[in-house]
DNA sequence: AATATCGTCAACCGCTGCTCC
DNA sequence: CGGAGCAGCGGTTGACGATAT
């Protein structure tokens, strides 16, 4: 899936599809000298692209613990939970997926996601008619809501009602593994600085020349080491 | 086999909010 | 307080492969 090469002759920057070179030489840079600033990076990696593109590539694309490929069904029913709460806000969901990037989820969502869930949302909705008028006729009938699910199941056809039993079935699932998620989330805070912690005696572990307070990097400008750590 | 249409996804663009001076 | 510079975010684009006609 590749775009065409072109080259912004206004800029002098480059554009479209990274190469394997860029690429190597964008992660070899920031793996070593971690992204102490994205508008100035590309300048001295070498790397004719602007700041915003490196800073994507490396996000979306190159950094180690990004995972690619398919999702799996946990994932897509947390991005479907959680779009449902929070809308469009890509960069937290990402927060809850823990590898992948929001321009990844973004387009998953688009590609697929969006069409499932607007699907659920209207059988949720016949559902939930049909629910209505179920509680209706069982508050005639004084049956329970439970007893009459059952009943409603077995009046219903074969298809009707394995469809029924699968949705349910759905739902309970869904249910649990949001929760666990969000459990595990709000249990776990600290998970992504562990895991920074965890890596960072080795893809991330700037190699930093402190001199006199100094922070000296071959390829950048002299920084304070202090003023490293904040950027 | 040729063409049209659709789906996917990397990448760009413009806006927003934060920080610093 | 306001402007400049920056990172980050979400919307959109467009190339390309897959599938349908």
């Amino acid at each position: 899936m590749a775009r065409t090469r072109c080259y912004d002759k206004k800029s002098g920057l480059k554009k479209g599809t990274w190469t394997l070179e860029e690429d190597k030489k964008l992660a070899a840079y920031v793996t070593k000298y971690g992204c102490w600033n994205w508008r100035q990076l590309p300048k001295f990696a070498g790397l004719s692209r602007c700041g915003k593109s490196c800073r994507l590539r490396w996000l979306n694309y190159l950094q180690p613990n990004i995972k690619r490929g398919n999702y799996t069904r946990e994932e897509d029913q947390i991005i479907m939970k959680l779009h449902a709460e929070i809308g469009n806000k890509w960069s937290a969901i990402a927060i809850h997926l823990l590898g992948r990037s929001d321009n990844e989820i973004k387009n998953h969502w688009h590609a697929s996601l969006k069409k499932r869930s607007t699907h659920e949302l209207t059988c949720n909705g016949k559902k939930r008619e049909a629910n209505n008028a179920n509680k209706k006729s069982d508050e005639d009938q004084n049956i329970s809501p439970n007893e009459s699910y059952i009943e409603v199941s077995s009046c219903v056809t074969t298809d009707q009602n394995q469809e029924n039993i699968m949705d349910a079935e759905c739902e309970i699932n869904q249910e649990e593994l949001f929760e666990e998620s969000i459990g595990n989330f709000w249990t776990e805070p600290f998970l992504i600085d562990s895991f920074i912690s965890t890596t960072s005696n080795s893809e991330f572990c700037v190699p930093l020349e402190v001199e006199h307070g100094l922070f000296v990097s071959p390829f950048s400008p002299i920084m304070y080491y202090d003023e490293f750590l904040c950027s």
